[in-house]
DNA sequence: TTAGGTTTGG
């Protein structure tokens, strides 16, 4: 670090010099001695501009004088900084500073200026000499605890200004943090992004072996100042890190609270001009900077992964050795039951009578990993901040009756996305706010409450209370909508009982509950569609696809299908099995083969797991086999191609398949990239932008596509309406073509339809779903049927 | 030095 700056308080520094150096005066230098490990002191008398040299090189001389004045004919020298320590020290030294140099070269003067007299110079080069500034505190004692008599100037650097090399002070709005861990190095570490007016964003790495010296921020949007801020460059952005000297204040970012600064130094500046600064961020940062100030409470979490929830340590206790358990409450009511934790008798830390009488209040936390050591050190009755806790929606295993839907809760290992715990002060305003709202449950009220959240507790009981839903969700239940129209805002809502009374073909905007669906078994609902013949085809059952792949897999492959301008092929030898023959012939693009991620393979003899995991590596498999003349497609008995988690298979009826040769026009026309494929086609379902990419018709092949095939009946007080909904991805807004692979997915969406035909309620708690439905005329052998059909409708974000 | 925002095992 080529400049210091030394905080100086009634003369005291701070910062002590390195014990290794010596102090050496004016008179006794001499050319030719070695000043290794020698420092000199002195008042800055005279500064010059920073200018350049000729080679680009930045250049500052400053003239120091001696602080004791042994001999008044010798008490000045020329010091003459160059590279970044001449930048920082122009910006940072002013006159009548202090300032102790070392690492510095005495040489003779070569100019016959006036202030040059003394022939003998200091030279400080960045990468071996190092200055001290000293900046004076100077305090008397007061009723104050400490009252500053003389006030440093700082200069604030726009966030668009900060030049790599740099020490700054800077001030922010916290766009995100991560509250202080401990790093695996010496230090706590906390990341923290801030922005200001110029929109500009800084990360900065925050690093302290003191937790108490890393600014307190409590939540996004608060406001930040950071005093001798290190800018430098990581991966061709800059960033902020702590260096000799940092401090740091931070203030409240709601618009309205009072300006006062948190932080540990018992010392620091503060005045008018700050608290300006203070008051335009937090306006600026009003309607920029999503503030959590609208926090989740307990009674919010549908539909919600992730959250910082604000609460009441009640209960603690040891569950294993890796995770502790914490019972929490922030005053409100889970929209769910929630898990409850088991953990060994005596383990539980906290007011046992106080656990009993909040158990319908309480949420069981698990807390993992680096956060266990912090968790363990918590006492019941803080308030905390648990940072990005997941909550988990466990549907019921219809399996096991014993089971019941449920939440958990988890803070995870690691420090993404800011988790954490943190303890919030009992003056916090958000605490307060709790505290109040705290005082104000009816304890009594819950009480009275069968435990509903005990999971034990009989399915049937629990889904038929009335208790389930709080007055306040069953009001937004009953105005707002689980649905969202996507477009033709301007119809008005017809009553189902009007509807029915009309002819087809018609369009209309419906509001009414789901009052049933089919098939229950949510997996049902994914059908193969065809675009050409409109046809609706099961999925394939993995058990079939296996057998008519084993039956390929006995063919031979023809060696003169091996290794053509289109790809290069590799034969593979099985050990465990009749030593069959698996060949992959890798697809070039232009001539040319890729990486692995961006390659098209042709697999001959592979079995559904070796394709399976294939399709993990490569960027598409297309399972083929050897005839006569070329290499053909199977019989789209299985899929056509692979491509990561989906399985695309083609239409029987409709595809006339042809020679894998005809690959070769689209390859050669350099469509087998990556860019290719995300060009896409803007009207063709984001999951089929990759087999339109290879063109797949001129295999001759129709792809089917995904969809969910569901029978909704629908009920808004003056009818019943069976609805159906045929859809890829637009009204769940989930990919038919993924969820068959995908456990999350799948979770999504019972937990979806879980919200909009909710189990156990009566009607009149549903949610209302507004609906575009169109109807239409079915012919059959006996006679003509009209059918309602949704569209442009998909579910609410918040239920996603 | 550490971390370098970008969630999941329990």
């Amino acid at each position: 670090m080529p400049v210091h700056l030394v905080k100086e308080v009634n003369g005291v520094p701070e910062v002590q010099l390195p014990s290794y150096l010596e102090e050496v005066s004016f008179r006794t230098l001499q050319l030719g001695c070695d000043y290794t490990n020698k420092f000199i002191q002195g008042t800055v008398s005279v500064i010059y501009s920073l200018t350049q040299l000729g080679d680009g090189t930045a250049f500052l001389k400053i003239i120091m004088q001696e602080r004791e004045k042994f001999h008044p004919e010798i008490n000045t020298i020329n010091i003459l900084f160059f590279g970044n320590l001449a930048e920082e020290c122009a910006r940072i030294v002013h006159q009548g500073d202090t300032i102790v140099v070392t690492g510095f070269v005495l040489e003779e003067t070569s100019s016959s200026s006036e202030h040059d007299k003394n022939c003998l110079q200091l030279k400080m080069s960045p990468n071996e000499s190092t200055a001290y500034v000293y900046v004076k505190y100077d305090t008397v004692i007061s009723e104050e605890p400490v009252c500053l008599t003389v006030t440093p100037k700082y200069t604030y650097t726009p966030l668009n200004q900060l030049k790599h090399g740099s020490i700054v002070n800077v001030y922010g709005a916290v766009k995100f943090f991560k509250p202080p861990y401990q790093s695996r190095g010496t230090d706590y570490c906390s990341v923290v992004s801030i922005m200001d007016q110029s929109n500009a964003k800084l990360t900065c790495m925050l690093f302290s072996v003191n937790l108490e010296t890393l600014p307190l921020i409590y939540k996004i949007g608060d406001i930040v100042r950071f005093h001798r801020l290190k800018i430098q460059q990581y991966k061709n952005e800059i960033q902020g890190v702590t260096t000799v000297g940092f401090s740091s204040l931070t203030f409240e970012g709601t618009l309205g609270t009072s300006v006062i600064p948190r932080t540990s130094s018992k010392i620091y500046t503060f005045t008018t001009d700050d608290q300006k600064i203070v008051e335009a961020l937090r306006i600026w940062a009003a309607n920029r900077i999503s503030s959590s100030g609208a926090l989740i409470k307990l009674s919010d979490v549908k539909g919600i992964k992730y959250f910082d929830l604000t609460c009441e340590l009640v209960g603690k206790a040891k569950v294993d050795g890796s995770s502790v358990l914490l019972k929490v409450w922030d005053g409100t009511k889970l929209p769910f039951p929630s898990w409850k934790v088991l953990f060994e008798d005596g383990t539980l830390e906290g007011d046992a009578d106080r656990i009993t009488q909040l158990q319908n209040l309480t949420v069981d936390i698990l807390v993992y990993d680096n956060h266990v050591a912090l968790a363990k050190s918590l006492k019941v009755g803080t308030f905390l901040r648990i940072y990005s806790l997941h909550v988990k929606f466990q549907p019921a295993a219809a399996k096991e009756l014993s089971d019941i839907t449920h939440l958990e809760f988890h803070l995870h290992g690691g420090t993404s996305y800011g988790r954490g715990i943190k303890v919030l002060p009992e003056n916090n305003s958000d605490v307060e706010e709790l505290k109040r709202f705290l005082n104000s449950v009816d304890l009594a009220e819950h009480q009275q409450l069968k435990n509903i959240c005990n999971l034990e507790y009989n399915i049937s009981n629990s889904f038929s209370s009335q208790d389930f839903v709080s007055p306040c969700d069953l009001e937004r239940c009953q105005q707002l909508s689980a649905t969202v129209l996507t477009d033709h805002q301007y119809l008005e809502t017809t009553p189902l009982s009007a509807i029915l009374k009309h002819d087809a073909p018609q369009q209309y905007r419906i509001r009414a509950k789901l009052r049933s669906y089919e098939p229950q078994k949510l997996y049902q609902s994914v059908k193969l569609h065809c675009p050409k013949c409109h046809s609706l085809q099961e999925v394939p059952h993995e058990s079939d696809l296996e057998l008519v792949l084993q039956e390929v897999a006995t063919e031979h492959p023809n060696p003169k299908l091996q290794n053509t301008s289109l790809y290069n092929s590799e034969i593979f030898t099985t050990q465990n099995q009749r030593e069959r023959k698996i060949v992959v012939h890798f697809v070039k693009n232009d001539g040319i083969l890729q990486i692995p991620g961006d390659t098209l393979i042709m697999i001959e003899g592979g079995i559904l797991s070796e394709i399976y995991q294939l399709s993990k590596k490569f960027k598409g498999v297309i399972p083929v086999k050897s005839s006569q003349e070329d290499l053909i497609i199977h019989d789209l008995s299985v899929p056509f191609l692979i491509q990561g988690k989906t399985w695309h298979y083609g239409c029987k009826q409709c595809s006339k398949l042809k020679s894998m040769q005809n690959l070769n026009s689209l390859v050669k026309e350099a469509s087998w990239t990556p860019v290719c494929i995300a060009q896409g086609f803007s009207a063709v379902p984001k999951n089929a932008r990759f087999i339109n990419s290879i063109n797949i018709r001129s295999l001759g092949i129709v792809p089917l596509q995904y969809v969910f095939v569901m029978t909704f009946t629908l009920d808004d007080g003056t009818g019943t309406l069976k609805v159906y909904l045929m859809d890829c991805e637009n009204f769940f807004q989930i990919p038919a073509s993924e969820i068959l692979n995908s456990d999350d997915l799948q979770k999504n969406m019972e937990m979806i339809m879980y919200m909009l035909c909710p189990p156990g309620k009566k009607i009149g708690e549903y949610p209302w779903l507004e609906c575009f439905v169109k109807s239409y005329n079915v012919r059959n052998k006996v006679e003509q049927e009209i059918c309602y059909r949704i569209f442009d409708t998909m579910v609410a974000e918040d239920l996603i």
